[in-house]
DNA sequence: TTTTGAGTTGTTCGA
DNA sequence: GTCGAACAACTCAAA
């Protein structure tokens, strides 16, 4: 360390103090200024749900920093230059972050920096860098089961200390980005998550204690709700996976080892996206002649929640109210949408982002093209969702769908998935079956066929 | 180079 | 009600 330097962190997808090697690379340099920038791009595509959530990120991570952190509003390639020369450091320090637009940013954003300071990126949001796992051939893998076996064989680092102490520089913030975060918190849908760290962690532990062994199976159960919740904290860093690996790499129950795989979806997928980045918003694998519908009405009654399929209402509400859905209510919604209304994945997959708290562009963008059959290892075009059955399958006690649409309410058991069947002469106000799913089904096959004669 | 086995999450139909 | 077969063809990964 040399005397008297200072260097810049500047978080994004890191929002934490523990397990940070580009945090710990900036404290083992000198003195250091944390930094945030409200980028107006993103925080505007970002829903109420998910600016609330980063609001609470943020101001967790102020305080565990003792009222440090430094916010800032604008766009990075200004923003960041202008804090670096502010305290006249002579580093900048970020964790790499390998989305389409994070790449540009960074590259102009290192670009501007005056000549005499270094930008330094370490380590990533992944236990294994995007574009690490390679097949025999060394290409990067198209399906996930081998790219599975691939990444547990490469393995992945234990967590890192925390920086022992960091001497945090002080900087005002800016007025503005504390009053959008303010304003954010005001808007704080319910049921967010507890902020923090250290939060993260004790969620985890009592997910480890009561849910992962049997998570298996209760993880289909939206209405138990036993899934270990920590997408939000991936979302933005308040936890690494690597923490989280860690934490449950003692066990060797079927239970961890299907949690350690869905670990490695958002890492397959992550990887994906950086060797296909314009897989966010197109097709990876087009389905030749297929065609869409725009059915507006109908789209609006699925964001809505108001389809007269009760799995779907139940979901999209709980979507809209939480900002959050469990992932077997994300893939029959998906579904519904795709292949019941015949719509373009990527109206789905915008909506996901702009309500989800945990919205990741890589993970939701490509389990909406792996539901719509243009994805990675595609679908079966056969594969249609019956919401009804997967209803009565994976919510049997109905429960999931009464908390979420009152008008069910009344609807013993599993009869709330079949309301159709009860009629009992009163209006409940829920609404009848915008379409036909048999007669749908039989579109989707003769939409995702065309293509083929 | 060729071959072979396999691919997250489903539905329906008929025995 | 339970269970197995059929629903296509293709691409990928590894032997």
């Amino acid at each position: 360390m040399s005397a008297g330097s200072t260097a810049v962190h500047w978080f994004r997808r890191d929002l934490r103090l523990r397990d940070n090697p580009a945090l710990a690379a900036a404290a083992a340099h000198g003195d250091v200024l944390g930094l945030f920038v409200i980028d107006p791009g993103v925080w505007d595509k970002a829903g109420a749900a998910r600016r609330a959530w980063l609001a609470a990120c943020l101001r967790s991570l102020d305080e565990s920093m003792g009222g440090r952190l430094c916010l800032r509003l604008g766009k990075p390639v200004t923003a960041v230059p202008e804090v670096v020369a502010e305290v006249g450091a002579d580093t900048l320090h970020v964790t790499n972050d390998s989305t389409p637009y994070a790449l540009k940013r960074d590259r102009a954003v290192v670009a501007a920096l005056p000549g005499s300071v270094t930008g330094a990126a370490t380590g990533t949001p992944y236990a294994v860098p995007p574009g690490t796992v390679r097949n025999g051939s060394g290409r990067p893998y198209q399906v996930f089961t081998p790219f599975e076996r691939a990444w547990r064989a490469h393995g992945w680092d234990a967590p890192t200390p925390a920086p022992s102490a960091v001497r945090w520089v002080e900087r005002d913030s800016d007025p503005r980005a504390v009053a959008l975060l303010d304003e954010a918190l005001a808007g704080a849908p319910a049921g967010l998550p507890v902020p923090g760290e250290d939060a993260a962690i004790q969620r985890f532990r009592a997910f480890l204690t009561g849910d992962v062994d049997d998570y298996d199976e209760a993880r289909n159960d939206p209405g138990a709700d036993r899934t270990s919740r920590m997408s939000p904290y991936l979302k933005y860093g308040v936890v690494h996976p690597r923490q989280l690996l860690a934490e449950s790499g003692g066990r060797r129950t079927d239970g961890a080892t299907t949690y350690e795989k869905e670990i490695a979806w958002r890492e397959f997928y992550a990887d994906v996206l950086f060797h296909n980045p314009a897989s966010a918003w197109q097709d990876l694998r087009p389905v030749p002649g297929l065609t869409y519908d725009q059915p507006e009405d109908a789209i609006e009654a699925w964001r809505t929640g108001t389809t007269g399929f009760p799995i779907v209402d139940a979901g999209m509400r709980q979507l809209l109210a939480e900002g959050w859905m469990h992932n077997r209510v994300r893939m029959i919604t998906a579904s519904f949408l795709t292949k019941d209304l015949h719509v373009w994945w990527p109206v789905g997959a915008r909506h996901f982002l702009d309500h989800l708290v945990d919205g990741d562009l890589a993970s939701n963008n490509h389990g909406w093209q792996w539901v719509a059959g243009t994805g990675t290892d595609a679908a079966p075009y056969f594969r249609v969702f019956n919401p009804i059955t997967q209803g009565l399958k994976f919510d049997p006690s109905g429960d999931y769908v009464r908390r979420w649409v009152p008008e069910l309410a009344h609807l013993p058991g599993k009869a709330a998935h079949e309301p159709w069947d009860q009629e009992d002469g009163h209006d409940h106000g829920y609404p009848k079956r915008i379409v036909d799913h048999a007669e749908e089904r039989r579109r989707a096959l003769e939409l995702y066929q065309r293509g083929r004669e």
